[in-house]
DNA sequence: CTGAAAGCGCTTACAG
DNA sequence: CTGAAAGCGCTTACAG
């Protein structure tokens, strides 16, 4: 900072006001500045900024780089949480990186609060966080005190079964998520929605992955008969059990239809055309956010619990059912 | 620091000096001061570390997240960077995130090298890097004189136009990468080998996702006659291949064999089962990390050209040709 | 706008 | 092992 200050003939401190987007500096002044900054690539020293101030300015964000809708979420963080003034420090975690390792580097960086998005990570640690705000986005519900933000679980699977429904099919098979996050508000979702119409249950039980809608998948081939309609409890789920079908020489949705939940981005390839459901994830982010700074604002506010309603996406894999 | 000091009865520097790991305290000290430090919920400020230091030991990743190959990269990079006492700062590109955005907050964080894997990033505007290593890991050779890690192109289609000319193939079309990175070095590869062989060219040009593999799937479809093997650029373009022409009612590989590149998890579904070469990430990583710490430690050393050897993976989708 | 000063939480070096 | 001191690159506050 003192060599572009001296290049200028100038003080430190005006170049740190210009930098910082801080009054005190005619327009010419500013100019200047920042083509000398510029021109000697000059960037500012974050850890000296942060030592410095009392504030970091910094939002950790803790979830998992394979799962496409969370890294979707996390691309909207990052435009978010830019407008609203903050700098996301990201906790990506994995098999090699637990909870606890990802945790410890975040808070070694003076993150001013936590959004975990890591659906499968759990919170169970979490709660040895010290006295940093945390919001969750999605996944389990692991502290009952903390910020909530998520899709409306319920609302979705009813937008699906209702669609299915019009279309005449009465045999719907809930391809389930297991044990999963959200898996069982999905599932509760599907019994309930059946139970209305009069329609009966069949749940198979498997995860959120495309392997276990494949093994489910192979489970119904087995059947003597294949049900008439398959709502899987998410898109990699529900790819796996297409694809499965597809392969068996079973025509989707000629024979079964078949429907997913996320409109993740393999919910829309050419060959998926699955229907769905959307959530829309900048507005995810964005109720996350606003949760987050309102609690670092004001650490007493009330709980938020927001519940984003999701939107109905029919593409090609459902349609009208056989009458047999 | 204080505080865990004070809780102990002890000086800062002791502190500082069990929790880094160097000597100068005996074992039953340090297991104290670790205790201290776990029950105060102390973690050391690394920014305070890293501006008191004269090196950060920090290393800057350019990529992105969208790429599962690059997040498996990422992924055996965290590893193998701790192993060499060195922290990741990731930096992920995205269409809101530009190359510049993001390098600009890498060094921020000063980072003492970077790692680029960005493919599709290009780096274009990367030789106003100020001064710090830069070793490619993959993605298109744009500074001819950074260190270089990347897979060996040449051998893998070597591989899988070998697999496929000993399975009896000689109508194999090649659905290319298009512009793609890699893109020019995988078609010339098989056009070379299919000359070897006396085998007709067929190239259908593409690009590294499913879409472009669909897109190239129907304009194959649309002819009078399929060929008899297809080798896509990578696994996500042979997806989309194999997918579009599955739903076409193609038998893979009874009619048509398929295969891809890379080894990516795509390519280990159940449904997909994809014929493909293999290159380790975690060797990949470890070459690129050893050529950067290799030019922190000694900028002058001369340039590395790491080339990784593919394994051929062969699965199911790829099969014996008809006689026809 | 400038100039001089303090201080964020560490690490480093040194005398004891 | 302790104690006292300096300093990393900034921001903040203040008198001019």
């Amino acid at each position: 900072m003192k060599d572009v200050a001296d290049h200028l003939g100038v003080s430190r401190q005006l170049v740190s006001l210009v930098l910082r987007d801080l009054p005190g500096a005619s327009e010419e002044t500013r100019r200047r500045v920042r083509a000398a900054a510029e021109e000697l690539g000059y960037h500012p020293d974050d850890s000296a900024r942060v030592l410095r101030g009392h504030r970091s300015r910094r939002l950790g964000v803790l979830f998992t780089m394979r799962e496409p809708f969370e890294v979707d979420l996390v691309e909207e963080l990052f435009a978010g949480a830019a407008e609203r003034g903050y700098a996301l420090v990201l906790g990506p975690l994995s098999a090699a990186r637990s909870q606890r390792t990802v945790l410890a580097e975040l808070l070694g960086q003076r993150i001013e609060g936590l959004l975990v998005l890591a659906a499968e990570g759990g919170s169970a640690t979490i709660d040895d966080l010290p006295g940093i705000p945390l919001v969750q986005l999605g996944g389990p519900r692991a502290l009952e005190t903390a910020d909530d933000v998520r899709v409306d679980d319920t609302a979705g699977i009813d937008l699906l079964v209702e669609h299915l429904a019009g279309l005449g099919h009465r045999a719907i098979t809930h391809v389930s998520g297991g044990d999963g996050p959200n898996a069982r508000e999905r599932r509760l979702a599907y019994e309930a929605a059946m139970e209305r119409r009069g329609l009966a249950l069949d749940v198979v039980p498997a995860a959120f992955t495309e392997d276990a809608g494949a093994r489910a998948a192979q489970d119904l081939l087995a059947r003597k008969r294949l049900p008439s309609a398959i709502l899987a409890a998410n898109d990699r789920c529900a790819a796996g059990v297409l694809g499965t079908l597809v392969r068996a020489g079973v025509r989707v949705p000629a024979d079964v239809s078949v429907a997913g939940f996320d409109d993740s981005s393999i919910a829309r390839l050419p060959y998926t055309q699955m229907t769905t459901v959307r959530h829309d994830p900048a507005r995810l982010a964005g109720a996350a956010l606003d949760a987050i700074v309102r609690r670092i604002d004001d650490p007493d506010a009330t709980t938020v619990r927001h519940l984003e309603p999701p939107l109905l996406i029919v593409r090609a894999s459902t349609g009208p059912a056989l009458a047999r």
